[in-house]
Parts: C-alpha cells; sequence; structure tokens
DNA sequence: ATCTTACATTGACGTATGTCAATATGACCA
DNA sequence: TGGTCATATTGACATACGTCAATGTAAGAT
C-alpha cells in the first residue's frame, strides 16, 4: 500500500519553540550599569563560562553554526546524554542557541545576534 | 461529528540518523576545540561571568578603562572590601585586568587585547 | 498495542563560588 | 619604634554548578 501523502517539502512545524527574547548586549563602556543589567550579562557568560559548552558550541560552529543534531554531540565528547541535554538546555535557556524538533532529533543552531552583542559588550579598552 | 484526519503532522520520515554536513560560515571558529583549551577559554569568561564583576568592569571603562583605584570601587558598589579585593583578583588572574601598587593604593587597568580576543573568538554566526 | 529510539527530567553527590567578619600584610608617616 | 591607612588573606557559611545513573516522555516503527 502505497501512502498518498505527498512530501510537503520544508514544512518543519515546530510547535514549541521557544521564545526568543532578542537580548541586545549593554556595553560596559556606557558607564556603570546597574545591578539588573548586571545580572542579566552575567547569566548569558554563565552560560558560556563552561568548558564543555564551548566544546559544544565549537562543534555547531565547525558545520556551520546552523542544524546539528544532538545525536552527534553526545558521541564526539565522550560524556553522557544527561550531561548533553543539561548543558544544550542551558544554552538555548540564555538564547545563544535555539532549538528545534525534527522528529525523534533535536537540532540546535547558533544565534548569532547573541553573540554579536555579546562582542559589543566587550568593546572594551 | 467525525473529523476526518485530513493530513497527520508533517513529520521526517528518514529513520536514518541525520548526517552532519559541513559549510563553511563561521569566521574563526574553525574546528572544535580541544579539552585544555576550552578549559582556558572557560576560564577566562567565568571570571566575566559575575554581575559584580561586570559593574566593576563597567566602572573602570566609565573612567577610560585605565588606573582606577579600588578605594572608589569600595563605596560605589556597595559591597564589602574583602569582596571587591577578591573580584579583583580574580579579573588580574584572568588577565582581563592589570593590577599597579602605588603607594599603598591599588589602581586597576583595563587589558585590551583580552577583550579583543574574547570578542575574536565570540565572533560565530 | 508493543517495542525501539532519542531526548528530557529527577535525584544524588562532590566541588566550586560569592559573601562577609576577623585578621594579617605592607606602605607611609611621625 | 609605633601608628594609621589601604589592601590581602583566612575561615566559615550558604548557594550554585557539573556530572551521571535511573527513570520518564514522546515520536516513529513493527
Amino acid at each position: 500500500m502505497v501512502s498518498t501523502v505527498a512530501f510537503s517539502a520544508p514544512t518543519y512545524t515546530d510547535r514549541r519553540r521557544p521564545v526568543l527574547v532578542a537580548q541586545e548586549c549593554c556595553s560596559l563602556t556606557n558607564g556603570p550599569i546597574g545591578a539588573d543589567e548586571a545580572q542579566r550579562a552575567a547569566g548569558m557568560l554563565k552560560a558560556l563560562a563552561d568548558p564543555m559548552r564551548l566544546r559544544l558550541l565549537s562543534h555547531i560552529a565547525a558545520q556551520g553554526c546552523g542544524a546539528v543534531c544532538a545525536c552527534d554531540l553526545t558521541d564526539e565528547l565522550g560524556i553522557s546524554q544527561p550531561t548533553v541535554s543539561h548543558h544544550m538546555k542551558k544554552l538555548v535557556d540564555a538564547g545563544l542557541l535555539t532549538r528545534e524538533q525534527r522528529g525523534k532529533w533535536a537540532h540546535y543552531s547558533v544565534v548569532p545576534e547573541a553573540f554579536a552583542g555579546l562582542r559589543r559588550m566587550l568593546e572594551l579598552g
């Protein structure tokens, strides 16, 4: 029996895409920053400030910064699957990555604006 | 009322694991980084990833990124003197600041190359 | 329905971190 | 020598974090 359902080519119907607030990072050179602003910026930096998460990010970057499957990341870094899941969630929550469900696989992509904002914040000296 | 299921949700019918396809997009992060390099980079980011240290840095940046006395920082941020000393040591150890003793006062300056290096590392997307 | 696959969540454990009071160090001055 | 000021260090405390085994969840596949 042949399925009559034609292939709908690029429909990644992602129903629970995390709402990503466009974070514009404050620049450290624009005078002293307040406690709330510092808290938010530190949150993004905390997500980056882990060796394993940097390696995970570099793996995604090495593939063009888009749509890397979590299944590949587990093998390449030699850490357990829950640990990968834990780190990826932190990166997504920080707004540095987006998650996209494709069938039973999770794919992650870099959020360029987030890194651009961080670079702007670090224009120091 | 019977709702005939017009078409089931579009799913990925590929049973195989997604294949990694290398693209050429990311400017600087070419290739996955090793554990040692990740550790070093994370160390610098850890020094940055604290709200109080970001505020301390922003105070130095607001004064032109050079030669700010620790005595001023203590008052402006409302934290104890040992806490200021603790944070400044972390920033110096990370290579983000330099310390200069002038009489009995400690003066701190931004290390521009350190921040330039961080910005280069974050050229993602 | 049952099984398998891919990923998320929970709970536990050891370690690291931020903060301050108390104290020590070091530089200057009389 | 002694005294004062600015900063560093110590010790203690609570909190946060990284990691994994075990378990839960959700989406195909049979």
